[in-house]
DNA sequence: GTCGTGGATCGAAAAACGTCAACATAGAAG
DNA sequence: CTTCTATGTTGACGTTTTTCGATCCACGAC
């Protein structure tokens, strides 16, 4: 299941040195590379049903949503649906996985993390719990 | 120069109440009024030649740039460069401020700050400065 | 006033996007 | 095997977006 198209990883989520690491929009301006990675990821919350999609996934207690549970919430085709899970999969904002007949989609908060240090502005300090 | 088109106050800038004011994607599915706002601030990020010229405002230490240094800094035409500011205006992400000849742009970092905010997964707490 | 420059606006063309109906595929149950 | 259900994929269509050249407006200089 997690063949279909590949992944992106341009926030670095793997390698990550000091500063290159993760880019900071108030910090310096953006080379044109650091821009395009950033900006199909950004296009992914771009849509508010993508958006909502997400949240219905990245909220869930138990970290895991079954695609039934998230098609009727929406009037939109179930085709459409699955079109937008898997511009969020490919924006590696979420996975997923194949459990017998239904496939369960999860969030990947790194990703998310790694944007909303992106936005931060530096007046604020984080302090991991 | 502030009275084109109407800037968003999708992420109520002005009435925080309590937790009504800043939704967090990993706290509660949003609503779908709540999704078409963020929606259109999240697409205002999803194009790489914005995300270069916020980051060149943002990271602006005297906080202004005039637009006469951002249009060289591309290789799309002025009306374009042009096009992409208003977007991000309309986003509520900057306003500018003609002076003489001259306009200048600047980040407004409310909206970056809850912007993050509705990224953060909440694992971290934040404290601020 | 006229002229020149910085920047926004106006169409228009090409590309990308969101959506659907139709079809394909994977697994469960007979 | 066949059949049924849950999802993903394909191809097409209408809409939106991105970009440009041409034009217009604001301002300073003269």
């Amino acid at each position: 299941m997690s063949k279909q198209t590949q992944t992106l990883t341009v926030l670095g989520q793997d390698d990550q040195d000091d500063a290159a690491c993760c880019p900071v929009i108030t910090a310096a301006p953006l080379d044109a590379e650091q821009a395009a990675g950033l900006a199909q990821v950004f296009k992914a919350l771009g849509d508010p049903v993508r958006l909502r999609l997400l949240s219905m996934i990245a909220s869930r207690e138990g970290g895991e949503v079954c695609v039934c549970e998230l098609t009727p919430a929406f009037e939109v085709s179930q085709p459409t649906i699955s079109h937008h899970l898997k511009l969020l999969r490919q924006a590696g904002l979420i996975d997923c996985e194949r459990r017998g007949t239904w496939v369960y989609y999860w969030a990947l908060p790194a990703t998310l993390d790694r944007l909303a240090a992106v936005l931060r502005a530096p007046q604020a300090a984080t302090v991991s719990a």
